[in-house]
DNA sequence: ACAGAATATGAGCGATCATTCGCTTTCGAT
DNA sequence: ATCGAAAGCGAATGATCGCTCATATTCTGT
């Protein structure tokens, strides 16, 4: 197992040591982000809220940046397995039910770990590696385009594509802004309360 | 005229010649963060672009921070200068009108260097001094709930604050989005479009 | 023409950062 | 018990950063 040269592969885990490192490594990384922000979490830093050396950073991630990379992976693969099965439902009901439970799952999506999405979305810097934010935008965007091409007839929508760009920002926007600027707007009651707003907004729009 | 020790006082520009540099300080700076992004807008750089040494920045800026806020604070005052005077004329009409020329307000101030918009939003730290940003978006939700409680009768709201949220939001993360991530939208046909839907979107909204 | 204030200079300081590498320790297989 | 591979270590490197200061140049009032 593994015949790469031994003095350069910063290669995979096969003993459970390190794999226990690496995460530690993905937790530390994950904890400093959201306590200390992004300009904090240098290399060194990691290595020493994880317990390991920079040594063994460097082992499994070949630059800080693809360390970075792998906490955004792992936060959005938790978003994902919350909402998966919802999405899916989604896709089969009437417009103003879809709309609903669609706002209610983007205000769950960003409830995992809102401080994490917080910073990964503010503080990264988008580029080189780290573009992925965008691309997980973009899915979601796709993903509505299509509810709205299957549920043509119900809607009085001229644009599909203008459509979807005006429903998915607004909601993105305003469960974004309700989780991580307005924490005071998470009683649920209130919660309950930004669900009909968006909702009704979003119909609105869509059924004229 | 400026008694100050010499030797400490990082302050005000009194001749012509000083008050160029000051402005070459600030336009490089600008210039950096739009083609570089900020984590190439080092002093040293910063100095270089302008033409002038390190040593003439921190004559008359305290720290990198300080010019920073500087870039923001003219920003947005060119922001305000476009957008004044339309903005008082918002507050006396009825509501429909009101929002299309709210949102096409939004859309001009976004379209004022947008790319050094982008860059503030997107890229520039939240810490300390920088966090006028934040109260810029403070100010706009503040008039729009002005605004909302002396049309409060023509309105079907329940709660005002909610409803503000939700308007100031959406608006401007259309604008926002339209102007600095779809950029291809900015066709002046097109853009008409984006101000039908978000008039239509927050007007239906707000009227039931 | 001269003095002192204002302005400009840039080498360099100390801190911090990402990353490397020679070395030691632990593991798994025999 | 042994040995090679895997995992771990951390001082050291070189780059970059924000910022200072001793010095030089230019301006302004007289």
């Amino acid at each position: 197992m593994a015949r790469r040269p031994p003095t350069k592969p910063r290669k995979f885990a096969s003993q459970e040591r390190s794999r226990a490192t690496v995460d530690a490594l993905v937790e530390a990384t994950a904890r400093i982000l959201v306590k200390e922000g992004f300009d904090k979490a240098s290399t060194n830093r990691i290595a020493e809220v994880a317990g390991v050396s920079v040594g063994s950073l460097y082992q499994y991630f070949p630059s800080k940046e693809a360390l970075v990379a792998v906490v955004i992976e792992r936060h959005q693969q938790e978003i994902m397995q919350t909402v998966r099965g919802e999405l899916a439902e989604v896709l089969v009901q009437p417009v103003e039910k879809a709309i609903r439970k669609l706002v209610a799952i983007a205000l769950r999506a960003h409830r995992v770990d809102p401080k994490l999405h917080r910073v990964l979305a503010e503080q990264i810097p988008r580029v080189g590696e780290l573009e992925k934010l965008e691309t997980f935008n973009r899915d979601n965007y796709t993903i509505f385009r299509t509810y709205l091409e299957s549920h043509r007839d119900e809607l009085r929508v001229g644009d599909l594509e203008l459509a979807s760009f005006v429903c998915v920002t607004s909601i993105e926007a305003l469960t974004h802004n309700a989780v991580l600027h307005h924490s005071k707007m998470i009683s649920d009651e209130r919660l309950e309360a930004l669900i009909d707003e968006a909702t009704r907004l979003v119909t609105g729009y869509l059924k004229g």
